[in-house]
DNA sequence: GTTGAAAAAACAGAGGA
DNA sequence: TCCTCTGTTTTTTCAAC
């Protein structure tokens, strides 16, 4: 069953994709609609799944861990892998993939000394090729 | 200046983490504190941007946007390439790394089909290698 | 850090355009 | 489907300790 989403419903997205704890008298105020209104289209975005989840976003540098790497790993041990990624505090992205590596790990450490010794740690599961991040210029968008 | 982030911080922001709408009560309750100190620490947070924004997630699926892939991608036309990306409502993220390829592109699309245009309208820029997400195995964890 | 009262916001219905 | 109006409950805020 397919849920049709319209404009108002696209403009409530937009406000809380950035702004998530913004009430909804706050919301209802801006788009112009009751509160009731409101609310009740919110319900329905998170019944249908469409909002999937309300997530605070941390600045990684504060908790030491503001460098970012992508790492592209060929191997054969992928149970091993996914175990190893998911144990791992510095991985925070895992991706199955096509191409000539079959799996794509982002990582984020405190510094290039770190996701070397990281890197270090992959080498028994397979050969892998990495990638430092010198400047994130966008991250995590969706323009609705 | 370093803010110093204790456990009671820390379960705080693992509560937020997955459920940036819980209301102070709840997080006061969970965590036993009294709700104006749950506050207090939370506006601290917010003050010294550890905590830099509060998103909603939306099911991509739902948005027509449910493939996920990564292009990589070697240009000297760098400004071009970051407005285009900029423009673009496929692309979620964007890194410039380091390496052979110098750009990273994070893409959402409806289906490999509109990547393959996708990755056409990029062929003026550069050359570039693609690699389609078989499968989201972690997205965005951050382990506190 | 706590308590407790005042203010603000969210919720739940009913009735109607 | 959306609105307004209402009362009720919950949450937030802010004082004093």
């Amino acid at each position: 069953m397919d849920h049709q989403i319209d404009d108002i419903d696209k403009k409530i997205m937009q406000l809380l994709q950035h702004h998530a704890r913004m009430p909804i008298s706050q919301i209802s105020k801006e788009i112009s609609m009751s509160q009731p209104s409101v609310k009740d289209r919110i319900l329905k975005l998170e019944d249908k799944k469409i909002i999937s989840e309300y997530s605070t976003v941390f600045n990684l540098r504060d908790l030491n861990r503001g460098t970012t790497s992508f790492i592209l790993i060929k191997t054969e041990h992928c149970q091993e892998l996914v175990d190893f990624c998911e144990g791992a505090r510095e991985v925070t992205d895992l991706f199955r993939i096509s191409g000539e590596f079959n799996y794509l790990i982002k990582v984020q450490t405190a510094s290039v000394e770190e996701l070397a010794e990281f890197q270090d740690s992959l080498v028994r599961i397979g050969p892998s090729k990495s990638h430092i991040c010198l400047k994130n210029i966008l991250e995590n968008r969706v323009l609705l």
